[in-house]
DNA sequence: GTCTATAATGAGATAGAC
DNA sequence: GTCTATCTCATTATAGAC
């Protein structure tokens, strides 16, 4: 697990690294098979001797990426912890994950847009039946606490991952309007994991005897 | 500006509203010329004889959707409004903006990433360096009056542009993970435009004679 | 301006030698 | 297992009739 620069192993493992890469930069309308086998400096139609079709490389880089992402975020959700605290490891854990694969959020959300059928044999409701089910429990009890207002879960979860996830999907655009360069670029990304924790947290958060959030609709 | 439904006018009108909705529902890549001619009913061999190639109907489509996008925005970022009512027009119109045309903001941040280089000859750094400075101001005057948290102009915009845009970006995600249809998933989008203006106020105000945001760093 | 026909190239996939 | 050569089809683009 710590050692895999040089990476000359099977053929196989190559090519599934170099897939990833490629079709998660291109996006598969865009990825050549020829890309992939530059990237594995090897023949094209080794591709096919490992991985039958372009499609069936491309589900398998799909489906991998969709379980990487999930199985970071699934332990997050289910622990058993303080509702605050939760809400700083998911951010935390969610950007990190994010910096080490920059366009993997762009890859998934843009396949499924393409084509939504390429998720629905994994039965990802159920899964967020359970993450969603879950943070429910936990911010009625803190609602009921008087420590934060009312919100659903699937409205605070959604604000958690649209502020994490965004600045990565949209990394081109906000280099260029922000004037940022790579470095420049990934600083900012570092300071978000304390600045949307902390603004998700005073979003939702009630200090003294403040009645219920701001004054607005129920 | 009332009627265009029929849209038989001419054909040059016709080619980019369907080359409009096949590349921001495809990409460039995913896109043909064949699916942009089948869509307005209309022979290949016109496309290229309006507009010469696939790579110039494209950059006119794209360039025509960043303008559209900006041109809603700037009117408010430049509005001498108060603060909160710059943040709920912000919030509203870019949300409407998303439901009339849902594929743009997934399309545009999808082709930048492709290819930085197709943004760069528009200087979007001037322009959002005007939004940010003006922006600046009015958040500095609200933190001296004491009734908001310190915080950066781009932080604050790139929170609310990524509240109020990921839903869209990650619109067929959020359906099977949420188990919502197209009703439910509209009517949620529209629950957004209080719920994230209501969540960014919160997220930044100062109610009583609160200190300086939640206790964490500077 | 609009069409049909066709050229020219690109890209996925296979056959077969080594 | 890995390569070269080749097949086949899809796609962009153009030529030329109407």
């Amino acid at each position: 697990m710590s050692k895999r620069v040089g990476m000359d192993q099977n053929t196989e493992e190559l090519i599934r690294q170099s897939a990833r890469k490629v079709f998660s930069e291109k996006g598969f309308s865009g990825a050549r098979m020829q890309d992939i086998a530059d990237e594995a400096k090897i023949n094209r139609a080794l591709l096919h001797y490992y991985f039958r079709s372009k499609e069936k490389l491309f589900e398998l880089i799909f489906d991998e990426a969709v379980t990487r992402f999930l199985g970071a975020v699934q332990p997050i959700m289910f622990a058993r912890i303080p509702l605050f605290e939760k809400i700083e490891k998911l951010v935390a854990t969610e950007i990190d994950l994010c910096v080490a694969e920059p366009c993997n959020a762009m890859f998934i959300l843009h396949e499924m847009m393409r084509n939504p059928a390429v998720l629905e044999r994994r039965n990802i409701r159920k899964l967020y039946e359970s993450f969603l089910g879950n943070l429910s429990v936990a911010l009625t009890e803190e609602y009921k606490r008087g420590s934060i207002v009312k919100i659903e879960a699937e409205s605070l979860f959604l604000h958690i991952i649209s502020l994490v996830l965004f600045p990565f999907i949209g990394k081109a655009y906000l280099q260029q309007a922000f004037g940022l360069d790579e470095e420049g670029y990934w600083r900012m990304i570092q300071k978000r994991k304390k600045e949307v924790t902390r603004f998700v947290i005073n979003g939702i958060r009630i200090l003294e005897g403040r009645p219920e959030g701001v004054s607005s609709d129920s």
